[in-house]
RNA sequence: GCUGAUGUGGUGGAACGGCAGACACCGGGGACUUAAAAUCCCCUGCCGCGAGGCGUGCGGGUUCGAGUCCCGCCAUCAGCACCA
């Protein structure tokens, strides 16, 4: 006699197996490199106070299961976590409560570390990374100098996108619509010195990168977009009267000949430079002024109207043709891309065409095909008015023309421009990695010596940001005060810090290797790891950190510490878990989903069965209460299916058919991140073999073991008590058997000019020409088909008989 | 404005150009219970008593056959926003 089942209790059982798990390091890496390996990867969390949400283990779930089903196919896998611990939310609270970030930081990771433990994630805990560990940043300052060595980081005095709130200058990724990413409040323009890295050296080979790689159309599209890349020319106009030349970038130079004056962008230096020859400098100053007052986020608001003025006195000179054209200031061209200068054409560009009709300028018409008495005319034509261009009609030999011409004067020449500006990396906060530059009166800037790494952050009383906009180390005498390493005179060292993008540019590599204190990871480990199988993360992500971090791979490949010129062979993004109302979950709206409750209320086990069936992966989706209990439902009824086992294979041919189905639809839906259609499918199988008086063993371990990457605590438990000694993310991946699938008879539909009219059961193996010559003669078609003339007969293997009458 | 995605029952969602609505949730009915919960069984797109008809945002088209492909709209969401 069996012993009685007992219920399911995921509270019991789950604990009991992680505990298990962690003391057999069940899920931790082998060091041999014997096995073919996976490196399966998620964005590593940020530790915020407010713990996860239940949105957050999405990706970890998905990942997991991926992870789990390739140990069970016999790979190596290393699917690691750490903690993106540097940044501002842990700095704020800091200074609010008057207690150490390292302390916060400490707290979360403790928190968090317990929460992701709760849901089984079956991660790499040896390997656990701390950006804000001394030993780990240590090599994020290395690599900053060996970029700096590079010549990839440069200081330079620019407007900066400043947050008056958080004290702090911004990137203009962090500072997108002219608001604080961090705070959301206002952001300024302010003049500042700024640390860059030269990621426009790199913009190139991201793009050509791309090629490499498997990443899915939308996130590819949305690097390229970001990169922006465009051909096109950089042409000098002489300044009638002067030596001087003003530079502009077009991307159409064949239309030279339709030039009615030119823009320059408010800030632009040479009106500084000839103030004493504009007449009307005071207006100048007034139209300067007030866009100064505008934020960016302002100055993109006024879409239509165009405002500007006219600088008096001053005109260009157009290279090819000799005419002098007015020139105006206006804040629809920008001082931060191209030149800050254009030729305007306004009969084939809508915003010089706008700028034109208000200004009262003439529209020179240079390709047909529009009426640019209406609209700029931006499509293709023959052209005309244009000299020697006159009469072409392909845009591209037109443009090599008109560069051939520019360059033949000596003033253009071809070029390309990005979208993408270079990466401001300094930050003025205490939370972050120190970066290891020395200013010295006499050498200029200089490096921190490679053995004195980690340069260590100082301890400080008070972490709020200085009033001038400074870091909290400058008021730090031991700190800034040092000698430099070149001469050995007195210096002082950078107080800024690195951003939070930092340290997360190159985790990954870490992770391969995490506690060498020689080297950032071991080149056999980094070999033999990289690059990266499957990295799936946010979307929120595909363009900043994906970038950065794709560009510190390229320059560490470049300079020879790794051997392959991308990072991540494969991305994928997860859709948002929103709030039982449709919106974002926020502490704000108080809508937000706490994982502890749920798992509490149905397990672990249910919880992740719920995050992968709930919709398709990538889509964003509500969170359902009652949703996640129809999955701790299903986990119910696989659990009392333990009552009907039997010894023996397979006793029902129907059973086998749809059990092997599903062994086949559960392994290639994983693969297709289609965790939703493979639970669907298994629940199939489950109410299947509910249905039957018994289920045999066999079948019973089939269902666990394509089960256990999703619930891994409740196919462990059963396995277990099934009699095994070993656990279940030790066996194989099961095998499904193509003949099994195969059926004597199949039930097609019958149509009638494509719509269905009946059902009828055929042998499966009957041919598309022997069906469709008999089958019409089948009684029960003859009786739908009674009294008319079939035209045509279409038979579609295993689906359906369509029959086309008249 | 540009780019991308999405639009299917009361809800979340399935569906190599081939039986629309798999699998769930909700709801309804029944069984078991002193009762409730849990569980099990049945029903559940809309209209219609029925035969049948209508149905995948809207309008066209291709096809024997369209949720799926093509053209033109509309709506929602996300990203970028005067990029020369």
């Amino acid at each position: 006699m069996t012993t009685p089942i007992p219920a399911y209790n995921p509270a019991e059982i789950e604990p009991k197996w992680q505990r298990i798990w962690a003391e057999t390091h069940a899920f931790e890496a082998e060091a041999s490199h014997a096995k073919p390996k996976f490196y399966g990867l998620i964005e590593f969390p940020y530790p915020s106070g407010a713990g996860l949400h239940v949105g957050h283990p999405r990706s970890n779930t998905a990942m997991d299961i991926i992870c789990r089903k390739r140990r069970m196919q016999g790979y190596n896998v290393l699917f690691p976590i750490g903690w993106d611990a540097f940044g501002l939310p842990t700095e704020n609270y800091a200074i609010k409560h008057h207690v150490h970030p390292a302390k916060v930081t400490r707290e979360n990771i403790d928190h968090f570390r317990r929460q992701l433990q709760m849901l089984g994630f079956s991660f790499d805990y040896s390997r656990e990374v701390d950006t804000t560990d001394p030993n780990y940043f240590k090599w994020t300052q290395w690599i900053f100098l060996k970029l700096f060595e590079h010549g990839l980081v440069f200081r330079d005095k620019t407007l900066v996108n400043y947050c008056p709130s958080c004290k702090v200058v911004l990137s203009n990724e962090d500072s997108q619509g002219g608001k604080c990413d961090v705070c959301h409040g206002d952001v300024v323009q302010l003049p500042k010195d700024v640390w860059y890295l030269r990621i426009t050296a790199y913009a190139d080979r991201l793009l050509e990168g791309l090629k490499t790689v498997d990443y899915p159309e939308n996130i590819a599209m949305q690097q390229v977009n970001w990169i922006g890349k465009s051909q096109g020319a950089f042409v000098q106009f002489p300044l009638a009267g002067t030596e001087e030349k003003i530079e502009i970038y077009t991307t159409r130079p064949d239309t030279l000949f339709g030039v009615t004056f030119m823009v320059m962008a408010p800030e632009h230096p040479l009106i500084d430079k000839y103030a004493g020859r504009i007449a009307n400098m005071a207006e100048v100053k007034a139209y300067r002024e007030e866009c100064a007052k505008k934020t960016e986020f302002e100055r993109t608001q006024l879409v239509k109207d165009k405002t500007g003025v006219r600088l008096e006195g001053l005109t260009a000179v157009n290279p090819l043709t000799g005419k002098e054209v007015p020139i105006y200031l206006s804040d629809y061209v920008m001082m931060g891309y191209g030149t800050g200068a254009i030729m305007a054409v306004p009969a084939h560009d809508q915003r010089d065409w706008e700028f034109a009709k208000k200004f009262g300028i003439e529209i020179i018409e240079v390709i047909q095909g529009g009426d640019i008495t209406k609209e700029a005319y931006t499509g293709d034509g023959p052209m005309v008015n244009s000299g020697f261009l006159n009469g072409y009609t392909n845009k591209k030999d037109s443009i090599a023309r008109a560069v051939e011409e520019v360059e033949k004067l000596g003033l253009g020449r071809a070029g390309v421009q990005y979208k993408m500006k270079d990466w401001a990396f300094n930050r003025q906060r205490y939370w972050g990695e120190p970066i290891p530059l020395i200013h010295c009166p006499k050498c200029g800037v200089v490096a921190v010596p490679y053995e004195e790494l980690p340069l260590r952050l100082p301890e400080v009383e008070d972490f709020e940001p200085g009033q001038d906009g400074k870091s909290p180390l400058a008021r730090i005498p031991s700190f800034v005060h040092c000698k430099c390493p070149k001469c050995g005179g007195d210096a002082e060292r950078e107080t800024d810090t690195m951003p939070q993008w930092a340290g997360s540019s190159w985790y990954f590599l870490r992770y391969v290797d995490p506690h060498n204190d020689k080297v950032f990871a071991d080149r056999g480990e980094l070999d033999y790891w990289m690059p990266v199988d499957w990295y799936n993360g946010g979307m929120e992500h595909v363009t900043r950190h994906l970038l950065y971090s794709r560009f510190w791979h390229q320059f560490l490949y470049d300079i020879g510490e790794v051997s392959c010129p991308e990072p991540y062979a494969k991305r994928t993004a997860q859709g948002m878990i929103l709030a039982e109302d449709g919106e974002k979950m926020s502490k704000s709206r108080g809508n937000v989903i706490n994982p502890d409750d749920v798992v509490a209320e149905i397990g672990a086990d249910a919880f992740r069965c719920y995050e992968m069936f709930m919709g398709a992966f990538d889509q964003a989706i509500p969170w359902s209460v009652t949703g996640s209990k129809g999955c701790r439902k299903f986990l119910d009824r696989v659990w009392r299916l333990q009552e009907k086992v039997v010894a023996g294979d397979s006793f029902s041919p129907a059973l086998n058919a749809v059990l092997n189905e599903t062994v086949k639809k559960v392994s290639e839906d994983i693969e297709k991140m289609k965790f939703n259609t493979a639970i669907a499918q298994m629940m199939t199988l489950v109410n299947e073999m509910s249905a039957q008086p018994t289920v045999t063993v066999k079948e019973m371990e089939t269902l666990l073991l394509i089960l256990s990457p999703v619930a891994p605590h409740l196919c462990e438990e059963i396995w277990q008590r099934l009699g095994h000694a070993e656990p279940i993310h030790h066996q194989p991946w099961p095998a499904w058997d193509e003949a099994a699938l195969q059926k004597a008879e199949v039930e097609i539909a019958v149509q009638v000019n494509g719509k269905v009219r009946g059902r009828i059961m055929i042998p499966a193996d009957l041919t598309k020409e022997t069906a469709e010559q008999e089958l019409p003669a089948n009684p029960d078609v003859q009786r739908i088909t009674a009294g008319k003339t079939i035209v045509k007969v279409i038979f579609v293997p295993g689906r359906l008989l369509n029959i086309v009458v008249k």
